[in-house]
DNA sequence: AAAATTTTTAATAATGTGTGAATTTAATTT
DNA sequence: AAATTAAATTCACACATTATTAAAAATTTT
């Protein structure tokens, strides 16, 4: 599966390099920013799948930060708030934040909130059921049957023909296709895809109605007739 | 899952909304009622699966509402008590509350609570037998039936299965597990689940029917011939 | 306090993944 | 049409990740 990416905006250095420290060892992929223009900045480059983010900032503040990215984006947010100030939580939940917590907190607890909150908003981009001819692919199961057989596969090999089956005909190169499955900054080499085509294709061999085909020059596409 | 339905029941109208706006971002179904007499009305309507109910309320208060209810059902019930208000817990516990909550409280706590009386109490409606070739799963007698002969099983044990094995066919990560069968806001660690797993499939041997597999990469699922 | 249950830890086993090199295939050039 | 070049396929193995398990530690229940 792929690790989450989380957006840590926090004024106090320290903060956030203590908390980078904690999801690190999570598996969490963690950016940072210690001020509100940046951390919009960040979001705006960087995909990422959740947001930390602390109310008292100088210059601009949690409130007008989750603002500005609720006019966009309704990505997850858990705001931070240290013990004492006044946390207006009205107002963080009419702006739209999922949770919050309130420093010092435990580590643990951070953790067991950003699961929590990551669960409820990933069933978002549901998922469903792909069916073709000999072919059901079932991402609730995570079952392919071929023929009517249960095919067996591996995580990579089920998401890439997973998302391949979704967008028939659509041709998509190497790098797509890493940036698409594996993750959004997926260092590795593009032969790897070529390798798990391959996977694939042996286990669901020659087919008349539909495969995976190679578009030469440019990159894979799963055909139907 | 079923998403349960939930009565809030707070003559403070804002109070409701706050409360309304986290449950459904939990994703439960809300019903809000701001004095008795149409609290017991939507009661009376709707099958719902839990109420919040205010003790200070104009004209009847929560007491007579809950003895209201208790005639005619079991229904999980928690109350909420402002700060300063005399509450009387006696009281409260003998009419058959299951819970009690203080105002102003963390909305997270609210929910966990929720959750775990929920997890306790299932509604009638929700809480069922299951059968298999072989297998039967009595949550009301926390009794696993395995090719005729009783299986003990502790807790946490049952909790997993029966959820498993409610879903048949649909996998579930570790952390979605965590979610569902250890609670809202439950801590620790994800091997946990796998050490459960172990000690269940030890107590139900191979079987031809079904059977608890691992997905590899993602997590388990009950699956079903 | 003892027993039962749950959680954590850590070592081991099982399985999946990515890489380079060799090989094959397709397109292009001569 | 043969030779050349570039791209795709395949293989096999090292390496990485994930799952299982046993046993100890912590917690809860009796």
């Amino acid at each position: 599966m792929v690790e989450s990416k989380i957006l840590v905006v926090d004024d106090d250095i320290n903060i956030c390099e203590l908390i980078e420290v904690y999801l690190m060892k999570e598996g969490y992929k963690v950016y940072k920013a210690n001020d509100g223009e940046s951390a919009l900045k960040i979001f705006k480059e960087k995909q990422v799948d959740l947001i930390l983010l602390d109310i008292m900032m100088p210059k601009m503040d949690g409130y007008s930060v989750l603002k500005e990215i609720r006019r966009e984006s309704q990505i997850p947010v858990i705001m931070l708030t240290a013990k004492g100030e006044t946390f207006d939580k009205v107002l963080g939940l009419e702006l739209g934040a999922d949770d919050y917590m309130v420093k010092p907190f435990e580590p643990k607890e951070l953790v067991a909130r950003i699961r929590a909150v990551l669960r409820r908003y990933k069933p978002l981009s549901q998922k469903r059921v792909i069916e073709y001819t000999d072919l059901v692919i079932d991402p609730d199961s995570y079952i392919v049957m071929y023929k009517g057989n249960k095919i067996e596969m591996p995580p990579k090999e089920f998401d890439l023909l997973y998302f391949l089956a979704s967008n028939p005909n659509k041709v998509y190169t190497r790098d797509q296709l890493l940036y698409e499955v594996w993750g959004y900054d997926y260092p590795g080499d593009s032969r790897t895809v070529d390798v798990h085509v391959k996977r694939v294709r042996e286990k669901l061999m020659e087919n008349e109605e539909w495969q995976i085909k190679t578009v030469w020059g440019v990159g894979y596409k799963f055909e139907v007739k």
